[in-house]
DNA sequence: GTTGTATATTAAACATGTATTATATTAAAC
DNA sequence: GTTTAATATAATACATGTTTAATATACAAC
């Protein structure tokens, strides 16, 4: 996995241009992957290099000229290379940095790790009713186009993810509350 | 959040070379944050040019020369700011490849995505295996030293995510079965 | 004696991620 | 008329992550 896949995804509901992948990006991946601005103009340069990629330039009046780009047979094989090989073992890996600093918090005292947690549940909360709503619009989209089903997995895997936070942080947070 | 703050906080248990940096890395923080060998020696080399730690070279007959890194003030300064600094919206970022394929295999065949969702099961059950060892070491460790608490919680948390990853499987298979 | 394993560190190249700034146009709001 | 928001892209610098391989010693196994 990396960015230019993610990229390569999007392009193949048909073209556009960097700055509507931008946003589509922000309004779907967003939630398991992160990218910049300047990351994706950047990537689609890079991409158009390999071949996989390729930019017609739309003449505008009422707005800033802009790039339509679309993806060329190249990208289309190496987007479907990368769905079907096998690669869950690397593709599994958690990358989290609130866990990372838990780890070290010993040297926190434990009220200051009970506020956090407290604003963990919080974020986590917020995240559930966000998704609870993404997952309704999936379910609508589902009926017109069958590839929404998957944005609907993806979306449900967020539900259980945040409800498991919740669950985890009210425990945690019982445990904690026993060492004052 | 950077790997240079998992080192400081290693080195914050003792002294330590490289070496056994990077292993305790890989039996530690692994779960949740990875680093090439490589990486840790240069953020090492970086770190001291900072004045974040300092070494020293231990002559040995029977084995290599090593390094021995340890805590500069400034250093336990930069650890102690980074882990009581309030960054909750940025640390609970999820990042996860396996969900981006998953949104595009719309493209794939279904039968192929339920296969590949029973090979993420077995990964999970695998994970939870290790991760019911880890629980009892921490909970033992704790019983000598109380940062073992923090140990155990994240450990705790792996507990519930792949437990969690478990569930979401089966009841996504059971959907995926639906639409053949 | 050669092979494999553990110990120990470094370098170099390249890919990816983050942060900041610059540029330019149009339309709406104040 | 000046500011703000939306549209649209590009450039720069630096930080971090990944890959590969070079270098060197000692001990045990075969």
């Amino acid at each position: 996995m990396s960015l230019k896949h993610g990229i390569l995804g999007l392009l193949n509901y048909g073209p556009t241009t960097g700055y509507e992948l931008d946003k589509s990006f922000k309004g779907t991946l967003n939630f398991f992957w992160q990218a910049q601005t300047s990351q994706i103009y950047r990537e689609l340069s890079t991409m158009e290099k390999q071949g996989w990629v390729y930019s017609e330039v739309i003449i505008q009046s009422d707005k800033p000229n802009k790039k339509l780009y679309a993806l060329t047979e190249d990208g289309k094989v190496e987007l479907n290379r990368w769905l079907r090989q096998n690669s869950i073992e690397e593709d599994i890996r958690v990358r989290d940095p609130f866990l990372v600093k838990l780890f070290f918090s010993g040297e926190v005292d434990a009220t200051t790790n009970i506020e956090t947690m407290n604003q963990f549940k919080q974020c986590c909360q917020y995240a559930l009713e966000k998704i609870e709503e993404s997952i309704k619009q999936c379910d609508e989209a589902s009926k017109v186009d069958k590839k929404a089903f998957y944005w609907g997995m993806t979306a449900s895997f967020g539900y259980y993810y945040y409800e498991m936070c919740i669950r985890w942080a009210d425990d945690t947070i019982l445990k904690m509350e026993e060492l004052l």
